[in-house]
DNA sequence: CCCTATTGACTACGGTTGTAATCAAGACTA
DNA sequence: TAGTCTTGATTACAACCGTAGTCAATAGGG
C-alpha cells in the first residue's frame, strides 16, 4: 500500500464526507457540508479536483457529472496523519494528547471501555 | 492565555529544540537540530525570525546575536494542536489514534501504566 | 432542435511553508 | 587598522493552500 497522499485540513472536510456517504457528486459533498465553513460550490470542487490528482479519490463519469469516490483508505490516512502528528508535536508521547482529551471531555464511557481493552491488549503483547 | 500561534511541521522542530534548551542561539538550535532534517544554518535562521513574528519566541540581544527563549507554552501549543488534529482528522474519537499506537508499538509499559490511571481519573469524574 | 443551467477544466491570487541566498553591519583576527 | 567571519534582516522562489472566478462543453427542459 503506496504512502496515502497529503491532505489538507480543508481537504479533510471533504475526505470525511467521501468517505461516509462514498459514490457523490460534487452538489452532494456541497449539500452535505453544509455551510460548515462557508464555502461555495466553486471552492468544493477546486477541492475535488486537488484530491483526484493527488489520487485520493477516483471518481466514474456519469452523464455530465462525475461520482467520486474514495481510493485512500480512510484508516491508512488516519494513521498516517497520527504518526506525522505524534512525532512533530508529542515527541512520541500519547500522554499529553490524553490529558487534552480529558480536560476537553471528549470521551465518552464507551471508550474509555475501549481504551482500557487496548491496554490490556498492548500488555499481553508486551510480556 | 492567547491563543497560541500556528506553528507550523518545520517550526515545531525548532520550537522543540528552543522550549527544552531554554535560551538559545540561532547556532546553537542548529546544532542541536543535528542534520536529523539536513538544514542548513540559513534555514534555522529563517524559522526561528518566522517564530520571532509570529510571537512564539522572544530574544534578547547579546552582543551581536540573539539569544531566543520561548514565549508561546509548550503545553498550550500541544493542546492546540491536539484539538485541530482531533478535530480534523479523527472527528473527536480517540480510539483510533490509540489503536495507531498500539500497531506502532509505541507505548512503554510506564506509559501504559500512566494511561490506565488517566482513564481511571476520567471514569471517577464521569461518574 | 435550441436555450440555458450546470459541470468539470483552467486560471487566479494572496498567504504560508520549506528551503535558502544575498546583504549590510558589527565582532574578531592578524 | 584592514580584512574576514558571523549574525540578523531582507529577499527569493517554488509548492501548496484557501478561496473563488471564468470558460467551454453538454445534458436536459421546452
Amino acid at each position: 500500500m503506496a504512502d496515502p497522499p497529503r491532505i489538507s485540513e480543508a481537504e479533510w472536510e471533504v475526505m470525511s464526507v467521501v468517505w461516509e456517504h462514498h459514490p457523490v457528486t460534487a452538489q452532494d459533498v456541497f449539500e452535505r457540508l453544509g455551510n460548515s465553513r462557508g464555502w461555495s460550490l466553486r471552492t468544493v470542487k477546486t477541492l475535488l479536483g486537488r484530491l483526484v490528482k493527488k489520487g485520493a479519490l477516483g471518481f466514474e463519469v456519469e452523464g455530465k457529472r462525475y461520482r467520486y469516490h474514495a481510493r485512500a483508505q480512510r484508516a491508512e490516512c488516519v494513521a498516517a496523519e497520527s504518526r506525522s502528528f505524534l512525532g512533530r508535536v508529542l515527541g512520541g508521547s500519547a500522554s499529553p494528547l490524553l490529558a487534552t482529551f480529558v480536560r476537553e471531555g471528549k470521551l465518552t464511557a464507551g471508550e474509555v471501555a475501549e481504551l482500557r481493552a487496548l491496554l490490556d491488549e498492548i500488555e499481553e503483547s508486551q510480556s
